[in-house]
DNA sequence: TTCCTTATTGCGAAAATTCCCAATAAGGCG
DNA sequence: CGCCTTATTGGGAATTTTCGCAATAAGGAA
């Protein structure tokens, strides 16, 4: 997976927003740093070249291109959030509320759901990426023992 | 909605967990409180009741009980989460990335994916309450204009 | 190229959440 | 009822995330 720069900034100017190096250069760390990125490690990447672009602006940005539907937020097993392209390839996440473990759903499996979702109730949901919370195999059944 | 008292606590022993009278006046303020319900809500109930009674363990209760499936987890439109008893009715949310509202969907709709997922994946999908981000009606046309 | 408007940033402070660890107290057992 | 083991808590410090606002700089227009 790569990414269109010339085509995200285009999109960006056309909707008023400003194309600016911070910007620029945390989408670039997070499609270097790949999946599930966290802010704090933007910020470690950024900071080296950029030492002065704060942690508010990174948590600003990553925030900002979610909502523009460049990037994605990814629910983390401890809680957390990261952050990815999104672009990529979609896939989705089961992640064990008792043992933490993350399994990774292949995105054929929501189509039918988001047709649903997008037909009868007029909503888009979003599918660069869900986390759905639950137990496991090994785990659904250990809870009363 | 009303909560067996003498349950959770028989079933919490049960596995080996105590029951705390912090744990109890949490469990009682979400319930007081309503749906979702922010941490520091359940603070300020609690800390007038018990004023030594820290934050970390509201924050540490409300996962411990997240986890014990007697809470539930709900992502709020501002991406804080809140809780509320896992018991009650289950609805879930369509929250809009772009103008933050919140819509109500009804469980049924979830049933026919919960089950695909129980079956092939033989992951139970913690179905108290789910979040899906996307774009409402009036949004979803607006982002390329 | 210069000017103007205003979207963005940086920084420091505030708020929210988690961590650490010694002190406390459930509750099983005799 | 009292003892013991160890799950939990309290409190403060550390970390993470957000906020407020003045200073900066995109980028459209002249």
């Amino acid at each position: 997976m790569n990414y269109n720069t010339t085509e995200i900034n285009r999109q960006l100017r056309k909707s008023g927003f400003r194309v600016t190096p911070q910007r620029q250069l945390i989408l670039d760390a997070v499609y270097k740093l790949g999946e599930h990125v966290t802010p704090e490690a933007v910020y470690d990447y950024v900071h080296r070249i950029a030492p002065t672009l704060s942690r508010a602006t990174v948590y600003r940005v990553l925030h900002f291109l979610t909502e523009q539907r460049i990037l994605a937020m990814v629910y983390m097993a401890d809680g957390h959030l990261a952050y990815e392209m999104a672009g990529a390839e979609p896939h989705h996440h089961l992640v064990c509320r008792t043992c933490d473990s993350l399994f990774e759903l292949p995105h054929s499996v929501l189509r039918s759901f988001r047709q649903t979702m997008d037909t009868q109730y007029d909503f888009e949901i979003d599918v660069s990426h869900l986390s759905f919370f639950g137990h496991c195999t090994d785990c659904r059944d250990s809870t009363g023992a």
